[in-house]
RNA sequence: GGGCGUUUAGCUCAGCUGGUUCAGAGCAUCUGCCUUACAAGCAGAGGGUCGGCGGUUCGAAUCCGUCAACGCCCACCA
């Protein structure tokens, strides 16, 4: 069968991942082997692929296929988050484009639509992680809401709270007036903002003047309970014990004094919120003053607006500039440029809010996971995050971990008709719970449960347990064999959302850590270094990418220039690299299946010398290999392969042993050949899944998958044999340039004379004289103490060789070029004298250095002689 | 404002506890080649004051100080 000059992955790839399932490879159960185990961080159960997810899942195949390669029973469990606040934004958009309003639905209405949703749209990106090549168990696809995970997560809850460690509270937070939830300190983000800063007159009681105030937020001076002066400001001093009234409302309030004022900032008064700002509400529980909470869920003011109630925040804030230089209560406004925090999610402005909210105590739940990272049991790649993971480890704060959502898991909390809860894994047990507190008749009917669901992030952090089923059934066989699992691939973004939170669950749940290893990958952006997002549209399609480059050029292009920890600046250009290394690969296949091949055919020196040299740095190739994944520098251990492949096999040793056009190849070297074909595939495996398999396939007539092949390692490869390698490539390389720079066709033979050493030291070395011959196309190999007239010389460590080439030669430019040399030569041996010249180098560095530079000295000595001797022969 | 990190060739990055001719790799670039595996290729070549300054040392890309630029995280003075 002919083979096509280009490789073209689009069958290949489909064939081998139908085999690979159809055969069930993926799967694991426990046995007698070591577990490899991995779970896939959950994407967005509506998501769709983007490059991000190519990056990190590729990460985590070559992972779990080198484990699977080296015996281990690998286990990668993919599966979907429900992403409560990112799915519920999505539905609700979905519905309003219908004309439906979730207002206007029941939860259970509105829940219908969001598993509809799910249903239609979820998975999705688990189909295309196939076309990625991912080697996930699909057997055990988990989702955070299926009913295994649903059931750890109520059961969680309700043992936290029975540990105490839940509790509800009212407390400050991060309002989103658009999604009506509260969010996380992580969801909001800072962003710069102009606007303006308004001093407003508030008149001092009993007195005919007016205290000013500097504020962005005029609209809030509805809900002031205060005016705040530093005791030490002489400039405020006056205002000591008075009482103000509001601007336009005319309401009386106290003015305190506290050291948190700035002297400095605006005129030193502060107007005291405490419902709507995070640090007037610490004064106001310190000096116990009113909240007065002015606005509705939905950003709108409520009665305690006054004439503005029913307003939206912002346009009250335009009316009320208008209303206070109407009424001659604004002194000035300033331009000024603040940080606003906006929601993650819906992009508007968070609103600092009170709220009832369910709270999870992390002071202790962060003890023994600051400790697992402190003390490497738990390993960060790159190390540097765990500055990052203790600063906030060490300042952690209580999780809020209620939303006001329908989409996720409801809490498990039921009110009593005559106040208080219950908390209970069903309704029934709540109600029984119910029955032993209360003192009045009550039916089951009469529990109310808890509206709230729970952060997303409240039932990620169970995912390594959870997905073994290991909250609910704590002792089952998966669980025991799997967990703790190996390594973490995530995004540095979520380490503080999920890693942190995972490692805590980990302990709490297992009493060990729940991964030994955490790679962070860096963010994929674009080549001008800016985020992919779907508004810059900068982003690539990676399902076409891997139609025009293929999955494993994709793979092999992102992963090559991509270390732990680093930005992934993307380009096309890097899956390019990633195609036409396929293609080399392909072409190798080509040749050597080109081969007939004859038992009784006598072995070419030059194959046995080749055999010889590659056999070693196969093995030498192999260890480094190995350090690098020990060490998670995935880029350099491919790139290692890569030019194991590429410049070694494939430019040298298919070269020395590729038979003249049409004869054929003697055995011994055809089988060795086939096995360091195999060699380097199972090398180049994990890394690119598809065409490894395939030529795996077609290079013998074994009917086995690749997936499983073990490769052994020869610890005892011989250094020196590589050393003298690349000194006869070096001497081919040279004698390359002299038909170069002479315009000699590689057809035509040439000679190379070898000049015999004058002191002992150093010898001609000859083993590869065959490999020469064939390479540089040589006749003969001498050893000579004289070169010939109208040679060309170079010089290979410390010996010199010549090719005579007649009268081609031109003795001046060869002069020229050695007395360049032998000034290059002569200012190093002048840095070397000085060094040994040096008492004090001499006396202090370390005795092997020192020799070290005595025998550069003298080979840079000997060298500068015989190319002396080599331009006055020349001149002769 | 606090903390962390980065800065080495046009680009992406290696360079461990200072010392092999240590200034490297891949890509890109340039030159010559359609040589019956591969032009998605082959054979070669050029390219960097290791961010600036100062210090320690016999010796600094490597250690220390300082400045600058960039990036990330945390906090949020109204």
């Amino acid at each position: 069968m002919e083979l096509a000059s280009k490789y073209s992955p689009a069958e290949v790839e489909a064939k081998w991942y139908k085999y690979w399932l159809e055969n069930n490879f993926f799967h694991s159960e426990p046995d007698d082997r070591e577990p490899f185990t991995i779970v896939i961080p959950p994407p967005n159960v509506t998501g769709v692929l983007h490059m991000g997810h190519m990056l990190n899942n590729t990460i985590q195949d070559v992972l779990v296929r080198r484990a699977r390669m080296q015996g281990k029973n690998a286990c990668w469990v993919p599966g979907t988050d429900h992403a409560s606040i990112a799915t519920e934004a999505k539905v609700v958009h979905k519905l309003a484009e219908e004309g439906i309003k979730k207002t206007d639905l029941t939860r259970e209405q509105f829940l219908e639509h969001a598993w509809d949703w799910t249903h239609k749209h979820g998975g999705i990106i688990l189909e295309q992680l196939k076309k990625l090549g991912c080697s996930c168990d699909w057997d055990r696809t988990a989702f955070t809401m299926d009913e295994k995970r649903s059931k750890s997560v109520i059961k969680v809850f309700c043992d936290l709270y029975e540990k105490g460690l839940i509790y509800r509270g009212v407390r400050m937070v991060n309002w989103d007036p658009k999604a009506l939830t509260a969010l996380s300190d992580e969801e909001v983000i800072y962003k710069e903002q102009q606007g303006k800063l308004f001093y407003l007159k508030y008149k001092i009681v009993g007195e005919n003047d007016f205290a000013v105030i500097a504020t962005t937020r005029p609209e809030t001076i509805l809900g002031d309970t205060a005016m705040c002066i530093n005791p030490n400001n002489p400039k405020t001093a006056h205002l000591k014990g008075k009482r103000i009234l509001i601007p336009l409302i005319d309401r009386e309030i106290p003015v305190i004094e506290d050291e948190y004022v700035d002297m400095e900032f605006g005129t030193g008064c502060l107007k005291v919120t405490p419902a709507h700002d995070v640090n007037d509400y610490m004064l106001g529980e310190k000096y116990n003053l009113p909240s007065i909470d002015i606005f509705n869920d939905n950003g709108t003011l409520n009665e305690h607006g006054a004439q503005y109630a029913g307003m939206d925040r912002f346009a009250v804030r335009k009316q009320i500039e208008k209303d206070l230089e109407a009424a001659g209560l604004m002194e000035k406004t300033e331009p000024y440029t603040n940080k606003v925090g906006f929601s993650e999610r819906t992009d508007v402005v968070i609103e600092p809010k009170l709220s009832m909210q369910w709270f999870l105590k992390m002071e202790d739940l962060a003890k023994p996971a600051l400790e697992a990272v402190e003390n490497d049991t738990i390993k960060f790649y790159p190390e540097k995050f765990k500055n990052t993971y203790r600063h906030w480890m060490t300042t952690i704060k209580d999780w809020n971990i209620s939303r006001q959502l329908w989409w996720g898991h409801q809490i498990p909390a039921y009110y009593l008709p005559e106040g208080g809860f219950v908390v209970g894994e069903t309704k029934e047990e709540a109600y029984q719970k119910a029955l032993s507190i209360v003192n009045y008749p009550l039916s089951i009917d009469d529990l109310r449960q808890e509206e709230d669901v729970l952060d997303t992030w409240f039932s990620s952090w169970l995912w390594p347990i959870s997905v073994f089923d290991g909250i609910n059934n704590p002792d089952n066989e998966d669980i025991n064999y799997y967990y703790p699992t190996n390594d973490l691939v995530t995004a540095p973004e979520i380490i503080f959302f999920w890693v942190a939170r995972m490692i805590m669950a980990g302990y709490e749940y297992r009493g060990k850590e729940c991964f030994r290893n955490v790679y962070f990958t860096g963010i994929v952006r674009d080549k001008l270094g800016r985020k992919m997002s779907k508004s810059l549209g900068n982003s690539p399609d990676p399902i076409e990418l891997m139609n025009k480059y293929g999955a494993d050029g994709v793979r092999m292009g992102m992963l090559l220039a991509s270390p732990a920890g680093n930005d992934l600046p993307f380009d096309e250009s890097m899956c390019e690299q990633g195609r036409n290394f396929n293609n080399k690969i392909w072409n190798s296949l080509r040749l050597v299946k080109g081969w007939e091949m004859i038992e009784t055919k006598e072995i070419p020196n030059e194959n046995k010398q080749a055999r010889e040299w590659f056999y070693h740095l196969l093995e030498k190739t192999k260890i480094e290999v190995e350090d690098l994944f020990s060490k998670f520098r995935l880029s350099e251990a491919l790139m290692q392969i890569y030019k194991l492949f590429w410049d070694e096999f494939s430019a040298w040793y298919l070269e020395i042993i590729k038979p003249e056009f049409g004869k054929p190849i003697d055995k011994e070297t055809y089988d060795q050949t086939i096995y360091f074909f195999e060699e380097l595939l199972k090398l180049l495996h994990p890394f690119m899944p598809f065409i490894t398999e395939e030529l795996y396939h077609s290079l013998s007539d074994k009917n086995e998958s690749i997936m499983f092949v073990q490769t052994t390692i020869d610890k005892d490869f011989r250094e020196g044999t590589i050393l003298e390698f690349e000194e006869t490539k070096e001497i081919i390389t040279n004698i390359r340039n002299i038909r170069a720079s002479k315009n000699i066709s590689p057809k035509e033979k040439l000679n190379l004379q070898i000049l015999a050493c004058k002191d002992a030291t150093h010898c001609v070395f000859t083993g590869y004289n065959d490999v020469i011959k064939k390479l540089a196309n040589i006749e003969t190999i001498e050893i000579v103490s004289e070169k010939a007239t109208g040679a060309v010389s170079f010089l290979v460590g410390t010996t010199e060789y010549a090719v005579p080439i007649g009268n081609l030669i031109n003795a001046e430019e060869e002069i020229a070029k050695m007395e360049a040399e032998i000034k290059y030569l002569e200012g190093f041996l002048k840095s070397v004298a000085a060094k040994l010249s040096n008492e004090k180098f001499v006396a202090n560095a370390k005795p092997e250095i020192v020799e070290n530079e005595r025998k550069k000295q003298a080979d840079t000595e000997s060298k500068i002689a015989s190319l002396k001797e080599s331009i006055a022969a020349l001149k002769g």
